[in-house]
DNA sequence: ATCAGGATTGGCT
DNA sequence: GCCAATCCTGATT
């Protein structure tokens, strides 16, 4: 079932943890999906987060209405995507960093140019490349087509590699600020996440 | 108007 | 392990 605003209306670490598991679909000439296997919190008040500065054009959807997406552009060539979280107006959101691919896996070796599963999303721009997430996703909402989240029930049978289990709690990667806050979480045995 | 730098990746040493 | 690619935002002049 599609995750519900409820889900992303609670206390970003929870929604954080309770994302890992989920399943990212989209849908728009070809529908490729993954499991949800590690991801960062980034909070109010945190000198990492895009919004700690304010409200600015490139970060006003962290201050939207939670279940949207937040797409930026980083190093001028790859799109990463956050799960919008917590009260509207917190700025608070869930850096999505890797995926186990599950739907449409050769449209995404197509898309990646490489065979490997394990290197197809493993890491926050390659999933986005993989499963054609661009800017213009920036800010929608994440209960309908194009994009949405769905829980981890959402393929009979089928279960992401170390779901359910245990979760990792570590420090955030590729940050210079607040580097030392535990927020980046993934789960533990799946040989999909960036890094272990 | 100008400029430094970034929630990364892939290729080369 | 190191480094270039690439471009737009936000801060500064």
């Amino acid at each position: 079932m599609i995750l519900s605003p409820a889900f992303y209306e609670r206390d970003t670490v929870t929604v954080a943890k309770d994302l890992l598991g989920c399943l990212l679909v989209h849908q728009e000439e070809a529908t490729t999906a993954g499991w949800i296997v590690e991801v960062e919190a980034y909070l109010q008040g945190d000198p990492a987060a895009h919004s700690y500065r304010g409200e600015t054009k490139r970060n006003s959807a962290m201050f939207g209405p939670p279940g949207h997406a937040y797409v930026y552009r980083i190093y001028g060539l790859h799109s990463c995507v956050n799960v919008v979280t917590g009260q509207e107006g917190a700025g608070e959101a869930v850096l999505v960093r890797a995926l186990e691919p599950a739907i449409g896996i050769d449209r995404m070796q197509a898309r990646r140019g490489m065979n490997d599963p394990a290197s197809f999303a493993s890491g926050p721009g390659k999933l986005t490349q993989a499963l054609g997430i661009t800017m213009d996703l920036n800010g929608t909402s994440l209960y309908d087509v194009p994009l949405q989240v769905r829980s981890p029930d959402s393929l009979p049978g089928r279960r992401p590699e170390g779901f359910p289990g245990e979760i990792v709690q570590t420090t955030r990667i590729g940050i210079t600020k607040a580097a030392d806050l535990p927020l980046r979480f993934y789960l533990k045995g799946s040989q999909y996440v960036s890094r272990r």
